[in-house]
DNA sequence: AATTTTTGCAACCAAATAGTTGCATAATTA
DNA sequence: TAATTATGCAACTATTTGGTTGCAAAAATT
């Protein structure tokens, strides 16, 4: 398909899935599919594929219990978003400005 | 449109994206569209709207000098990504097991 | 002045995405 | 056993997205 950071960034990018992960991870224990699409707006089957594109991005695993199937969010996957920022640190106050002074080294 | 996060994330979660914007960082000066283009497969138009989702998202400046136009990479909306996942860092060593945990006490 | 170069805009296309509804099924409860 | 509950799967829709091609215009070069 794609590879891991593309995953799971797509799997952030998006607001709604955003809030579902945060409420996950906020949660005092796992949540089944049923309990978290009470506290969204969406339907059950919406809940469901976005927890599906988080699972597959690593950030929520899932048990099944009888009829049940209980989620919890994992934020490991994350470590490889804070390293692939990282990288770009070194430029975040250096970059601002480089067009203007490669602007004005032009027209000299 | 959507917020500022989701537009970075959404711009960074496209891995062509990611190349570009990376070809744009390590540039020692601005790169022409044409410039860029010249670095990819893709067409100039394709790498074009890249350039415009990343610009939007601010993370690449562009000024036009005659019929050309430069573009430079900024980082620093990056900064609001790090900001977001250090939300989640407090997590992502405790999390792993809290499923099995959870599971463990409903079966006692 | 004629040609070439750099670019933007618009139209188009295929695939992916976010969402829905309907139905089937397995587990639980009455 | 009958009714209810939790869920997955499939089909469908509308929008977004990543990409293309064609054309026009402005700037630079010859």
């Amino acid at each position: 398909m794609q590879d891991n950071i593309t995953k799971i960034l797509k799997a952030i990018a998006d607001p709604k899935r955003r809030e579902i992960f945060h409420a996950l991870i906020i949660a005092s224990s796992a949540l089944s599919i049923t309990q978290i699409s009470g506290q969204f707006e969406i339907s059950r089957q919406g809940v469901t594929k976005h927890i599906k594109t988080l699972e597959h991005a690593g950030l929520v695993e899932i048990t099944s219990m009888g009829r049940e199937r209980f989620c919890i969010a994992d934020a490991k996957p994350l470590k490889q978003i804070k390293e692939w920022v990282k990288f770009y640190e070194q430029f975040w106050d250096t970059a601002l400005g480089n067009l203007g002074s490669f602007l004005d080294a032009k027209t000299d």
